[in-house]
DNA sequence: GCAAAAGTGTTTATATTACACCCATGA
DNA sequence: TCATGGGTGTAATATAAACACTTTTGC
């Protein structure tokens, strides 16, 4: 049957937000193919997976030491000659998490672990550069319509992070005011009687995301700015 | 290397709007596993495949004889025992087209080739009823953001046959002042200087879907209703 | 002239956009 | 008291939703 000579991979884009930039995570290739290049965290399907979902689960573990994010199917890439090696096709998973409180170590088949800006990758191996740019379009339109933004911030924070977060992945500014109202009259941000106090100025209000009140609203974009 | 177990199949969901109703077209298994149950057309990747989406075109055409139809990569099912045969992982297609026209032709390996109706379909082999359900809803959601619709209709079609997709797709009907409202006013629709006679009443002004136009529009949902 | 489907406008409510200043805090 | 980011409201415009009758055709 032709199929047997075909392989299957599962990356991750690991994305989170850093000081108002959006970065991606990868992993530099200490082994052919494209050794020395980097690439998505990602490997072979095993046959002891239970699923797609815990293949990328597995395999980012392994290769970042990344656990418990979010975690969701982007799109399945199998162009022939996108591995040298022979075909390979890989389904491309979306991760959402933050960068603090991570302990990142790269797996022995690894010679660096590191996040890059999204927008200036490092030399990239395979179809990854293409890959990237899929996920991160991907990641735009997922923004306006789903809480896709709060995997992205600890359970607690500000309205002025959660803004961040959004014009980090636009990139563009939007209008405060206009960013607030929306979002409070949603009524998916839990009000929290605490303050995040960050350095000699007013403290900010910390809110809380509501996934019960998110349920409540229609299924088409409402967090469009 | 474990994921020489791993064997990748292509499968389509074809749809079509008759007589306003959204059905999807099935094979008859002829052989096991699940013989004699309904299933998607599709079969195993080969390596002459030059990507995914040739393997599709293929596999469609060899099954049903369909070919030059609108084809778009929906998602990618691998579960664990998905598949009595083994590790089998499925990339989903959506293929939208007309049944007027077809020649439809059932491969070798069918004992029979229909099309059901989308909320109503046969006893299903594999996970294929979930995947139907999936894929309906990615429908119900594509056409309020991309022109998927048209790919449903003749190149020359009336606004009624317009409302007639979107009304079976979404399951219910739209208000047909609003709708062609919406439509003549997005600037997607050439008026023909044509008619469509249909039986002894008022004939119906023709329209064509302007491509052109249609790139001009925010990439964001304008087909709601 | 009748049966059948095509075609048309207005009003109301809601959502979006644009825009600039005061507030609370620690140093 | 000052520097810094937090926090607020309104008016104009655009979009969405609700709603019923007239027109054209073949027979």
């Amino acid at each position: 049957m032709p199929s047997e000579l075909v392989k299957v991979t599962v990356d991750t884009l690991a994305f989170a937000v850093q000081q108002g930039s959006l970065e991606v995570l990868l992993v530099k290739r200490k082994n052919e193919p494209f050794k020395s290049l980097w690439g998505l965290p990602g490997g072979f399907l095993s046959d002891s997976d239970e699923n797609l979902d815990a293949a990328a689960v597995r395999e980012l573990y392994e290769e970042t030491n990344v656990t418990n994010v979010y975690l969701e199917q982007l799109y399945t890439f199998g162009d022939r000659g996108r591995d040298p090696r022979g075909r390979v096709i890989t389904v491309a998973y979306l991760a959402l998490m933050r960068q603090e409180g991570l302990e990142l170590r790269a797996s022995s088949e690894a010679s660096g672990l590191a996040w890059w800006p999204v927008n200036e990758p490092p030399p990239l191996a395979f179809d990854h550069d293409r890959i990237i740019t899929y996920a991160y379009q991907r990641l735009k339109y997922k923004i306006e319509y789903s809480p896709a933004a709060f995997a992205l911030l600890p359970e607690k924070f500000t309205l002025r992070d959660l803004q961040t977060v959004y014009e980090a992945i636009l990139g563009r500014s939007v209008d405060n005011r206009n960013f607030r109202k929306k979002f409070l009259s949603s009524g998916v941000l839990q009000e929290l009687n605490e303050t995040s106090q960050e350095g000699s100025y007013r403290p900010a209000r910390l809110y809380c995301f509501s996934e019960q009140d998110f349920e409540k609203l229609p299924d088409r974009p409402v967090f469009v700015f």
